[in-house]
RNA sequence: GCCUGAGUGGCGGAAUAGGUAGACGCACAGGACUUAAAAUCCUGCGAGAUUCAACCCUCGUGCCGGUUCAAGUCCGGCCUUAGGCACCA
């Protein structure tokens, strides 16, 4: 049954035309029908259209919707535009157009690419975060925010970017520099909005568990929350009546303390500036570290800096010790208390400083090595290591077969100090005797068992570094049971054949000093002597200082309050006035949304006011409580603002009385499945989460957590595997690429390209193949005839097909979906004729992929209704079971045949089958065959031998 | 440094309750059709050894070891790479 197709573009808008026509896929508040809710994140419609990006997970989305509905669900798949921001506003300044005509004119080029690729989008919830019936919204749900005591205004040290002009929340400033622009971000006071949002941060953690998202986006969620748990201790300063408090996740180690170190802001520095001697070298320092910006501080320079505050000196609260306060930048302000305890011989950064400075450093936790026994008798022990620095060369023990390589080690009598028995012992073993003492290391605890002496021990083991001076030597007095040979060895003889636990971790500790910042057996630390376990020192601490009344437990997280201003024009105002007599007032509903003025000027300025702050008709109002004159707030919302409940509005988008109704709250519950980039997890996706718990905390909505899942698509690179660019030239515009090989044929190649979620690189020729497939499935038409019954011979495949489909598609596996019809095409292009059902399976089954080409062969060939209003295929289990299998004979794991078995055949006979194959007879003959594996349906293993 | 993933042909990638590695596609090569090209169709395509040829054989899923009749898949130890966090106490 030949017929000529029209061209691609024909039907693809004859189709387009006729889902909007039909209202095939506008979604409905009230149905019958259980409901689903896709969403995929709005684009930002910018000045460069839509990226074949877009298209990956606009289809993505597209199919699943497409077949959801088929399936008999009420789909909602809406899209709209998140268009205010920084670009709209730089090309408006560029061009001396208002941003708001920019944003119109983009949209009606995304919203027309949209369209031409097919998408199976309801246009009638369309919207914009910039359509004043959209921000009234914004602005009345921030007023909430306020109502409830959840914004406020301060003055703080914020990221400000010299070059857009504006203040920038930490998610947007992540790295030092600015999200947008990459230009380093300085430090600057400012009066800002605030949203307390670390109020949420446990809410936010414990909420993911409520959740479907993917890992990766959990972990990135829960890094940026930055949770830890430990212990506020407070320090008394000797000179004044003051107490330091800092912040650790280490109390077991404050026997260790031996210096404390504030950040350059801490206040201390102020209010004791009459007491502090050096003031001015302190002075220097902070004004210093203020230069360095948040990149040279955190990325660049790891180096150690500080000074040491003259007249003012801390009291460890654990043991009374004096101890030396620093100032430093290596403590953040932001984090904790600003000031923290510093144990060098536990913490790597305390023991860089520590170690600059000069200062003490005392161990508390020994590093335990070897194997505990029950029956451990005790001793404390040392171990040297005696190096000769002129032929770098180590001096070592070889006890041979009765030890193996070792260092000078030996037993401490009692009154002896380590260092006396370190030297005592070499001379004794070596007969060296002129070295001097490099350093000692941290010491261990070493359990082992003598075997000749049959005794199981447990040792304090001390470890030194000597250097010997020179070869000057002494006679040596060794018993006759002592055989062993005294050897100077390299390092990397060392590495090889020293193999004794406690000696190689004391080398490694004596040559390349560092702090141990692991558990282990609590020294020096009173009332934690002796305990091994971590928590267990954590948590008996912590119960310490609450009995001293010196400290509590305290949990800190990284995730800080949102800053909410923007000294932008392009953005949601912020609806709240200042009024001299009664502060900050909110603008009342009546009266929202406040409109952004329409004027001439949008250049952000250098002092860090708003644009709108220019505009004094504007500003100047009165106070909505007492009538006097008052000043409208000129900062604007951030871009993330729009984005954080437009899920929600798609629900209702039209509704003039409320930001959603409840009845459409509660039929569409929460956002099935949601897809977006991966540089969302830690901002767009925090900060919607939050605004969300909130308004369900304050009733507004029934969900606390928005989102059931949560996946992101993997970037499309260019050929070759690099980014995509206009600097590089190799950007690729999907509409050039609809023209040339369609817009199914393109949504089939994003589909089959690779793993969804993962990055790939496009290719234009997998493109032509993906066409050629599309062709293919066109020219299968001829040889359609009549049949209401799949054909004999395909009966098989096209069950197993549809299986295969169904759970791909659910699971994002489009790839192997593709992969799996296009099996299916080269199976029936085999038959001499197929049957209508046949081929309207096929269609149907790639609707979701390529839904024109579709549509328009089930027209033709009259197969059916149209397949926008079909039900997806079902598929007869009781078809897919294989009656004859071939499966493979292995001897000895290696495949030597394969047979062809029945599901009705004996072991026993497929034993003799498998046993009479050529292959498998000239790899069995002459051999005991010790056993025969049968696993049904799959393989078949000969063990011989 | 810490936390997640991922390493399979020339390329994109299939295959994990352990059971014939390389499905499907691209590229490439040969052939058919054509005056010719394009399009289309057919055949081959991990590496190597051997053979007139076929069969057959050896090796092969980042590296080293282990468990098992059997390992891309499980276990232990590395290496590389992408992403997240990072002087966060």
């Amino acid at each position: 049954m030949k017929k000529e197709m029209q061209p691609t573009n024909v039907i693809e808008s004859k189709w387009q035309k006729y889902w909007e026509d039909n209202q095939v896929f506008v979604a409905s508040n009230n149905s019958d029908k259980p409901k689903y809710y896709y969403l995929v994140e709005f684009p930002y419609p910018s000045g460069a259209g839509l990226h074949v990006g877009h298209v990956r997970s606009y289809t993505a989305l597209d199919a699943m919707a497409r077949k959801k509905r088929m399936m008999g669900y009420n789909v909602l798949f809406p899209l709209g535009w998140d268009a205010f921001g920084a670009p709209a506003e730089q090309y408006a300044i560029k061009n001396h157009i208002h941003p708001k005509k920019a944003v119109e004119e983009n949209i009606k080029v995304f919203k027309g690419q949209v369209k031409k690729l097919g998408m199976s989008v309801d246009w009638t919830r369309e919207f914009s975060t910039t359509d004043p019936e959209y921000y009234k919204w914004t602005q009345w749900q921030f007023l909430k925010f306020f109502e409830h005591g959840m914004a406020y205004k301060t003055k703080k040290n914020i990221n400000w970017c010299p070059k857009c002009k504006t203040g920038l929340s930490n998610e947007d400033s992540s790295g030092g520099v600015c999200e947008r622009c990459g230009t380093q971000v300085e430090q600057r006071e400012k009066e800002q909005w605030m949203l307390r949002m670390s109020d949420y941060a446990q809410d936010l953690i414990d909420g993911l568990d409520d959740t479907d998202f993917q890992e990766r986006i959990k972990t990135a969620q829960i890094n940026w929350i930055g949770k830890s748990t430990g212990a506020e201790v407070s320090f008394k300063i000797k000179e004044v009546e003051e107490e330091l408090i800092i912040y650790t996740t280490r109390p077991d180690t404050l026997y260790g303390v031996t210096f404390m170190v504030v950040a350059p802001e801490h206040p201390i520095i102020d209010k004791y500036q009459d007491i502090i001697k050096n003031m001015n070298e302190i002075t220097k320092y902070r004004e210093d570290a203020n230069k360095k910006t948040e990149f040279e501080r955190t990325q660049l320079v790891k180096d150690k800096t500080g000074v040491k505050i003259d007249g003012l000196t801390a009291i460890n609260p654990i043991n009374n010790t004096e101890i030396p306060i620093y100032i430093s930048d290596y403590v953040m302000m932001g984090y904790g208390t600003g000031a923290i305890m510093a144990v060098p011989a536990h913490d790597d950064r305390d023991f860089e400083f520590a170690t600059k400075f000069g200062i003490d450093i005392i161990p508390v936790i020994e590093k335990m090595t070897g194997e505990k026994r029950d029956d451990d008798s005790y001793k404390q022990s040392i171990v040297a290591v005696l190096h000769d620095p002129k032929a770098d060369k180590y001096l070592t023990i070889n006890w041979h077969e009765k030890g193996g390589r070792l260092f000078v080690g030996g037993t401490r009598h009692e009154d002896e100090s380590p260092l006396d028995c370190a030297t005592r012992e070499i001379k004794e073993e070596t007969g060296y005797n002129d070295f001097e003492l490099v350093r000692q290391t941290f010491p261990v605890n070493h359990h082992y068992y003598a075997y000749n002496k049959n005794k199981a021990f447990e040792i304090d083991c001390d470890g030194f570094l000597f250097e010997l001076k020179s070869d000057s030597k002494q006679e040596v007095n060794r018993d006759e049971d002592e055989i062993f040979d005294v050897e100077w060895v390299d390092r990397e003889t060392i590495e090889k054949e020293v193999k004794d636990e406690l000696h190689k971790t004391i080398f490694d500790s004596a040559i390349n000093p560092k702090a141990y910042t692991e558990g282990g057996k609590m020294i020096n630390s009173g009332v934690l002597n002796g305990l091994t376990d971590k928590k267990e020192s954590i948590a008996k601490m912590i119960e310490y200082l609450k009995e001293q009344k010196i400290g509590h437990e305290k949990t800190n997280f990284k995730l800080q309050d949102w800053i909410f201003s923007r000294q932008r024009f392009w953005g949601e105002p912020i609806p709240l006035v200042y009024c001299e007599d009664c502060g900050w007032v909110a603008v009342p509903e009546k009266d929202l949304p406040v409109l952004l003025p329409d004027v001439t000027e949008y250049e952000p300025t250098d002092d860090g006011e708003s644009p709108l702050a220019k505009i004094t008709d504007w500003v100047n109002t009165t106070c909505p409580k007492c009538g006097k004159r008052a000043k409208r707030e000129t900062d604007t919302m951030p871009n993330w603002a729009g984005s954080s409940w437009y899920w929600l509005r798609y629900m209702d988008p039209h509704n003039d009385k409320e930001f959603v109704s409840q009845d459409a709250l509660k039929y569409w519950g929460k956002l099935d499945w949601y897809n977006g980039g991966m540089e969302h997890a830690t901002r767009h996706l925090l900060y919607a989460r939050f605004w969300n718990q909130f308004l369900y905390n304050i009733g507004l909505v029934p969900n606390k957590e928005p989102f059931k899942v949560r996946v992101s698509h993997g970037m499309i690179l260019g050929e070759g595997g690099v980014k995509m660019s206009k600097s590089l030239g190799n950007v690729i515009n999907p509409d050039d690429m609809i023209k040339l090989y369609g817009a199914d044929a393109l949504r089939c190649y994003e589909m089959f390209i690779g793993d969804y979620e993962k990055e790939v690189a496009w290719s234009e020729k997998g493109l032509n193949g993906c066409k050629r497939f599309i062709d293919r499935v066109i020219r299968l038409g001829d040889k359609v005839v009549a049949g209401d019954y799949y054909s004999k011979n395909l009966e098989k495949i096209m069950n197993k097909s549809i299986k295969k489909v169904t759970e791909d598609i659910d699971n994002m596996k489009f790839n192997t979906a593709v992969s799996t019809l296009m099996i299916l095409l080269n199976e029936m292009e085999k038959e001499e004729t197929i049957t209508k059902k046949d081929y309207r399976t096929l269609c149907l089954l790639l609707n979701p992929i390529a839904p024109h080409t579709t549509e328009e062969l089930n027209e033709m060939y009259e197969l059916g209704e149209v397949l926008c209003k079909s039900a997806w295929p079902e598929y007869d289990e009781s078809k897919l079971v294989e009656e004859e299998k071939e499966i493979a004979v292995q001897v000895n794991g290696k495949v030597r045949a394969t047979i062809k078995v029945n599901v009705n055949d004996s072991e026993e006979n497929i034993k003799e089958k498998a046993l009479k194959e050529d292959n498998v007879i000239r790899h069995t003959e002459g051999k005991e065959i010790v056993k025969v594996i049968i696993i049904k349906g799959k393989i078949v293993n000969i063990v011989v031998k």
